[in-house]
DNA sequence: CTGTTAGCGCGTTCAA
DNA sequence: TTGAACGCGCTAACAG
């Protein structure tokens, strides 16, 4: 691999002034700089921001830690925080946990090691071990999609969210709603989904019965196992289901559909997420739509900002827009 | 932030030492390892990787060259080569260049200046500013997707595919069999799927009917407007329609129901991709499952083994294996 | 088992 | 306008 020295050697001129035309320092002759550009031309050469990196502490790479690549949240958030960061001329370092929490910390480690300049965490819990490694971390940590009380975070607003369309169900005239949800380890989405729908509930005066409800895992398959559980458990119907995820409520809709039951005319549905699913199942699916590119392009906002600033805000919390889309499941 | 020095003078021996330690090298006294790593643990010192690859010469850090990040092909694929490398302590540096063909070349280069140990191009088109950057690159490139003269290649088999596809069209007994195309300009999507599908014909002896084909560009709405563009311009309509992605078919689907053509009873649909909507779609789609977390995975592998092995079986082309899914459009 | 010495490729004083 | 010298944090060769 040809280096700085090569070319200054080449082109009969010291490292320094090599380096100089490198990061066009107008204290260069002019014949200097050409005979350095054609040699660089010449051998193809391109400097190591190794080393440059090594002097100036600067990566222009942040690291993205998310639990899979393959949703659609998680891409599009990253999306939206390649974009931005794109723009400035930043990279983004993939870290994959494969949902393993004890994964999540050793990233941080491994992208600290690797002098990121700032890390972005798509969280999928709240549990200690991390939030104790995003506080230690030596490098701004944004916090995406979840609380954590010492760190910059941006969330979702699913408490909101999930009363405000758990009450869209009320005002539809559903009396019966019923819930598919997920661990509530994960807080945004299984506690604070539950919460709200339960909060629409009780101000309303309808009954929360826990036949009504079960829990999934995200996936569709989980989805129509929680619906089943549902159905057969429980004595009198729900007449309507709130899912957690878009992608439960697609399952759900299947279970349905396979016992003849109709949506919207025998039972009501809606989930989470805005999915391409969503809107192009039959019926399409009402669903929250987080905007999540948007929240990407936040989350890095926010990180360059801190980067830039550091200390100047900390502990703030970020909370992302939302909005109900009514679609024909409902 | 604290240093391999400031732990060696912190524990009393020589920064070789402190290496030794962290590489876990057998020739140091278990008293001086232990005070050793005592003072990393009270510091939370984390080496950092820079400077090493900077000796090294070995990043462990792969770069990835992708379109989009929001398609699932894409991050299928993605997913696939976390994994694998992963198992390995590679990581992945992301380079997404938003379909701008000189970006890629550009990222070509970037990832270069980043030392990265090889690069994984998930290509888009076969253009000459491409080819010749991957030719010209230090490092090893694997190219996913499309076929390149001299470079190593992953394809995934689309004359045969579509061959194969449009062959159980005309075994279904569709006659007046169409086409969803893309800009040839994607070989492997454009030129070799629509070639499947008119070799298929021509074999048949069916017509090859020019109002019967349109060209969509990928998503939706473009399948939309190109089946719109068919049905509006044909004289006789088609009885059928091969569309080269899954989510342009779903386009077509959506145009032929508001007019009111119903699948598969007034006209056969399929699509390629295996995506999660043609699973969903009603009725579900028939589809090409090109395995592309597999492809991945193989992806990986073979830059791995080019990594520790280079130059041994250049300009290698492999072939992915794909499978047709029958579903309910046919 | 341990430390000294010498770079890796670059940016940055400081003098000239 | 230029270059020598130094250091970024680390590994590796060589002596001890």
């Amino acid at each position: 691999m040809t280096t700085i020295k090569d070319i200054a050697r080449m082109a009969d001129v010291s490292r320094t002034t090599v380096s100089r035309v490198l990061n066009e320092s107008p204290a260069v002759s002019k014949e200097a700089r050409e005979r350095v550009h054609r040699i660089i031309e010449e051998t193809g050469y391109i400097p190591s921001e190794h080393a440059k990196s090594l002097r100036t502490k600067k990566t222009k790479v942040i690291g993205v830690i998310l639990p899979r690549l393959s949703t659609e949240t998680t891409t599009r958030v990253v999306s939206g925080i390649d974009r931005e960061l794109g723009k400035k001329g930043f990279q983004i370092l993939l870290a994959s946990s494969d949902l393993n929490i004890n994964k999540e910390v050793e990233h941080i480690k491994l992208l600290e090691s690797r002098r990121v300049d700032g890390i972005i965490l798509l969280a999928t819990n709240t549990l200690e071990p991390i939030k104790t490694a995003v506080s230690e971390a030596k490098v701004p940590v944004i916090v995406v999609g979840q609380e954590f009380p010492d760190a910059i975070c941006l969330m979702y607003d699913d408490f909101r969210a999930s009363y405000d369309l758990t009450n869209l169900f009320i005002k539809k005239g559903y009396k019966k709603i019923g819930l598919i949800s997920v661990d509530e380890k994960d807080e945004a989405v299984g506690y604070w989904r539950k919460k709200g729908y339960i909060k629409a509930l009780e101000e309303a005066g309808l009954p929360i019965e826990k036949s009504w409800q079960a829990e999934g895992a995200f996936t569709i398959e989980s989805g129509y196992s929680a619906m089943k559980a549902i159905w057969e458990q429980s004595d009198t119907k729900p007449d309507s289901i709130v899912s957690a995820t878009d992608r439960m409520a697609i399952g759900a809709a299947d279970y349905l559909n396979d016992v003849g039951v109709a949506i919207p005319d025998d039972i009501g549905i809606a989930g989470f997420g805005a999915s391409e699913l969503s809107q192009y199942a039959k019926p399409a699916l009402t669903t929250v739509d987080y905007y999540n590119e948007q929240g990407g392009i936040e989350a890095a906002r926010i990180l360059l900002e801190e980067m830039e600033n550091p200390a100047v805000k900390k502990n703030k919390k970020n909370i992302l827009k939302y909005g109900l889309i009514e679609r024909n499941s409902l």
